[in-house]
DNA sequence: GAAAACTCTTGACAGTCGTCAAGATTCGCG
DNA sequence: CGCGAATCTTGACGACTGTCAAGAGTTTTC
């Protein structure tokens, strides 16, 4: 289907303009499942909120499932690596537990609605199977992500970590969903307690040096 | 509507009838729901699962919504003391931890369909702002739950709580959440997991003896 | 510039959903 | 028993869903 093309890469254009297209779909699509969340968003309202109209769905994606594992996969990209920087930036242990937090909080202020459908989508994934596969990979992702923060914090403080990286991702991924579910019920204090809770709970993460 | 009833309350049908029939659509609905989740439990499928037709549910719900926020706080009630026991045969922190650990792993065994239940639907209140109120307040129930169990395991060793209840719950429910996961998924070891974990994770909840 | 390939829109399809009204059935009480 | 209220079933409604086919519009190719 997609190797049809001209020969070689003539300009830019030889059929991943298919991918473009498909991406620029997910990015609309990621728009309303974020407002609507994966069930009641249908591919009507998911079109209405882009350029297209609801039947390219089906030439771009052979199934509303595709799609939205699409979505999810492309969401995972971009996500994936905004921690980096604590990571790269960070001068001493309280340095980075502190930007830490900060990037906590800033995550669910600019992308409340990316996360509560991830964790959706993660609870869907409870019930469908088709949707494991892809929510396993990313989640994996994540504690990957988690991982490399605490190890860099052991290091600049010259110890090593306490607990395995899947346990110190359970326990951030739960506080954190606290904290997304406070502030979006508008309970005030839901984001500071955040940032406050990671600075705390940090040291706890490290075993005590010799 | 309900006090129509008999004057005085006659031997035991004064209108409770209505509760109790109420409560047996209840847990009809909740082993579809437990099955399906939110989004794919229809009322029909709801009520085939039952002894029920799918229009006696406008008879004793206004709702699907009223029938789906009833159910979840009805399980919350038979659910919320499951840890008691716990509590109150403790006999040493350690003998806490280890009981603690096994009856998480038990709720994941027998229970693994209402759970991904009350994931889905805490995922929902999310979006669906109708459902915020009973989640919150059964969100709250659970913290408490383990509040109490923390507050026991202090005691025990006598000494105190190092972290607030909300972030303390935040972290089982985070792990919790993953081993649920994990078990679904079919990963061997999870359980073994999640009980080496809570166990591990205990002794940081306290304060460091004077 | 015509033909072919690609892209997208439109409209229809079969199915499911929540809701509700009309009527059948059952129950309780005199 | 018999009447009235409570309970439940049935069937229908309008709306919405994912899917897809037919064709219009656009771009590419020769």
């Amino acid at each position: 289907m997609t190797q049809v093309a001209a020969h070689k890469a003539s300009r830019r254009t030889p059929a991943d303009k298919h991918d473009a297209r498909r991406k620029a779909l997910a990015e609309s699509a990621l728009r309303t499942l974020g407002e609507l969340g994966y069930a009641r968003s249908s591919l009507r309202e998911i079109a209405n909120n882009s350029e297209f109209s609801h039947g390219v769905v089906h030439y771009y994606f052979s199934d509303k499932l595709e799609l939205i594992v699409y979505c999810v996969r492309y969401y995972k990209e971009t996500c994936v690596h905004r921690y980096d920087g604590v990571v790269a930036e960070a001068t001493s242990p309280e340095d980075l537990a502190e930007r830490f937090g900060d990037k906590l909080v800033e995550t669910i202020v600019e992308e409340a609605p990316m996360h509560r459908l991830w964790y959706d989508l993660r609870s869907q994934s409870m019930f469908e199977e088709s949707l494991r596969e892809a929510v396993t990979q990313i989640d994996q992702s994540l504690e990957d992500m988690i991982g490399r923060i605490v190890d860099r914090y052991a290091t600049l403080a010259d110890t090593e970590p306490a607990l395995p990286t899947h346990v110190a991702y359970g326990m951030f991924d739960g506080i954190f969903q606290q904290a997304l579910l406070g502030h979006l019920n508008g309970r005030d204090g839901a984001l500071e307690d955040l940032r406050a809770q990671v600075v705390g709970l940090m040291p706890m993460l490290l075993t005590p040096k010799a």
